[in-house]
DNA sequence: CCAAAAGTGTTTAAAATACACCCATGC
DNA sequence: GCATGGGTGTATTTTAAACACTTTTGG
């Protein structure tokens, strides 16, 4: 959405582009400076926030109108994506867009597709934060990252939706390692276990921690150390992806 | 669906009751002579067996039609009811419809909303077989359980649903318990094993199952013993509903 | 009396937990 | 030299796994 005319446009013939009353979220998940964040848009026009979202092209598969959108907002094409549940609260959009119309100067008597009911797939994504280049665009005024316990109250149902992503990202810790999607490449033992925390919510005890995640045998350490503060520097690992890719597929067995 | 009336009058007019694009299709179990078990719908006009689904009324909650499609297949109303995965491939429902309008002599030119693209949210339910009053109607000339080892070829994408669904059910066995659900109100513990086999697809050793269920404490051992055959009669037990429940909401965890 | 299935407990192995001291670094 | 955070191992407890004999019943 790049003009005002792009979006008059999109009000009255999206839905011969697009499959209406069917809508898309996304929960985009980075952790930076040992926190979990969640990237936002504020819209441009009404004041709010909300998840990245968009609609399914007629002809698009579901999961591949999930990566076009995850590309447009942080640039990235190689990203881990996992459907997480579908809301279909019949109120649940409220009136955010005839607000949206009446501050963008469009006619609020027209019978646009948009003003119908939506059902939401929601998908969470997670990203190397550091390689990410959030992007706005004419209807939002920002894209940012948010932490996860900061999270502003948003539009329509956004906030239950981070909520069920979080649980579902929960849930699946315990199942598969996840680090190679939300962690740079080199990263440390202890970066590594503030992950786990944040997601869990709970402190872990370092030695058991380094004990189970080392015993899966999907990390290499590395010969170098990482020089961060006054104190002793930490051994730098990387994924061996072949085991990583391995485990993800076997599944496996946490129990923190 | 009662009269051929009925049908024409959905095909033209039914997306101003009913949400277009979007359908639901439900994957009940049930479990009946230690095996575990589907409720598959034989169409009646076309050759081929599929899923009892339905679509979602303007206004409806999304989670009501899916007890609303269930009511009417099993004339149950209090149902373990859980969404699974929302199937959204542009072609997945094949050319399945035009032929049965061709085989209901509805003319094929017309331009039906049913034609369109769907995309479908799968929810599995667990019910008890021996309430479950299996319920055709006129479109389908069979409503009957199935095997899950023996599922035949379905239309649409159904199979590759029932899977999905399998696939999660058997997730959600590590973490919850299920039994309530699927068995009668009075069973045992060789049965509640047999539900346990089959749902993870592999033999347990009775002792360790026995010691493992019961201490979670939520069965009740009756003084009762069920006399079947010509052996020892094994004990009756019920649920314990107030500790299951709180069972159910703090989560527990199987090995197996 | 025989076949078929259910009841029951102990021993062993594996996994999770709890816990403390020393080391490197920057200021 | 001191504060901060990282590296490392062992002992204990808990949990899972392996395993066999006796009892009941119908035919």
């Amino acid at each position: 959405m790049e003009s005002e005319d792009d979006f008059k446009e999109f009000i009255i013939n999206g839905d011969k582009k697009f499959v209406p009353h069917l809508s898309i979220d996304c929960v985009i998940f980075g952790f930076h400076n040992n926190l979990l964040k969640v990237l936002l848009l504020k819209w441009g026009k009404i004041d709010g926030w909300s998840l990245p979202g968009g609609h399914v092209l007629r002809g698009e598969n579901v999961e591949d109108s999930a990566y076009r959108i995850l590309k447009e907002r942080t640039g990235l094409t190689e990203i881990y994506l996992q459907q997480f549940k579908t809301f279909g609260k019949p109120k649940r959009t409220g009136n955010a867009l005839e607000l949206l119309f009446k501050s963008s100067g469009v006619n609020t008597n027209i019978k646009s597709w948009l003003l119908d009911r939506f059902i939401s797939i929601g998908y969470y994504a997670l990203v190397d934060f550091s390689k990410v280049m959030p992007t706005a665009d004419w209807l939002s005024e920002k894209c940012a990252w948010h932490d996860i316990n900061k999270i502003p109250p948003m539009l329509f149902d956004h906030n239950e939706i981070v909520e069920e992503a979080l649980k579902s990202l929960k849930f699946a810790i315990y199942h598969q390692p996840l680090g190679y999607n939300l962690l740079p490449e080199r990263f440390t033992l202890p970066q590594l276990q503030k992950m786990y925390e944040t997601i869990l919510n709970k402190k872990l005890d370092r030695r058991n921690f380094q004990k189970k995640i080392l015993s899966l045998g999907i990390l290499n350490r590395l010969e170098e150390r990482m020089k961060i503060g006054p104190h002793r520097s930490p051994f730098v690992y990387s994924y061996n992806k072949e085991k990583y890719e391995a485990a993800l597929k076997e599944g496996i067995s946490f129990s923190f």
